[in-house]
DNA sequence: TAACGCTGTGTAATAATATAACATATTTAA
DNA sequence: TTAAATATGTTATATTATTACACAGCGTTA
């Protein structure tokens, strides 16, 4: 069993928001929407999202400058993700396919880097923007 | 044989210094370089990044918000990047690997999405700082 | 228990990244 | 040779993210 983190006001408040929408959310959008809550500053956002970036809660969505929650339980650390992103209308889903991920988690280059993390985004037109 | 494009002015100067780089650049350390050749605002810079990245002269590292050359002579369009990036100086190096390239350009998700791009990033140590 | 390290908070200021809007010029193609 | 498309130059501004500083809470440990 991996320990439980336990998460601060802001961490949660913030966690909330995030796992209530189910497409990525912008760090502005959310300082705006918990603003209400107490939440008055960008760097109060920041710190919340860095948080729980690394305890793999949120994953950020690297060409949209956007977080969205984690799913897949399993995935305690944020350390391989895999998204699609439909360039019409900005759907964006996480994907879990285990041939790709084994692939990807096996993967080894020729220069001896040792990785402990992975980005991919696949970018592409939706079934509904076809 | 791909068409050549013919670059403006402002697109060589541009693609010339990255391409004079092993290292991605940022937007703004590309305008600092370029305001003696004439080159003043960041829209400036902007522009000619956009359009280098859409004929696959260079491409963008997401995580990093910067620029690298495309060493890779079949890399006419920027729709399938590979980079490992080391977390701790930075380097970072384009991965030409034929099974990944044919894992990914294969890959189909259960959505029914069309994709015609996709971005990844590994991340790591590499064998200097390991 | 007192001192310390660690993590988090709150606030103000500012840095870094990127685009909008407008007027004009140049190139391409019908 | 004119229209469409692409690029330029400039100013202003929007968006994304961090630095710096003062302080609070908590667990360790000496």
């Amino acid at each position: 069993m991996q320990k439980q983190e336990t998460l601060t006001k802001n961490q949660k408040i913030i966690l909330d928001l995030i796992e209530k929408s189910d497409q990525p959310l912008k760090a502005y959008s959310i300082l705006f929407d918990v603003k209400k809550k107490g939440i008055n500053a960008p760097l109060q956002v920041y710190r919340a999202l860095n948080k729980l970036v690394k305890i793999g809660k949120i994953h950020k969505i690297e060409s949209r400058n956007a977080f969205i929650a984690c799913k897949n339980s399993k995935c305690q650390i944020a350390k391989a993700t895999v998204f699609s992103i439909c360039e019409s209308c900005e759907d964006v889903t996480e994907i879990h396919d285990h041939t790709l991920s084994e692939h990807l988690r096996d993967f080894k280059d020729n220069k001896g880097m040792k990785y402990n993390k992975y980005n991919l985004e696949f970018f592409g037109l939706c079934k509904k923007c076809i």
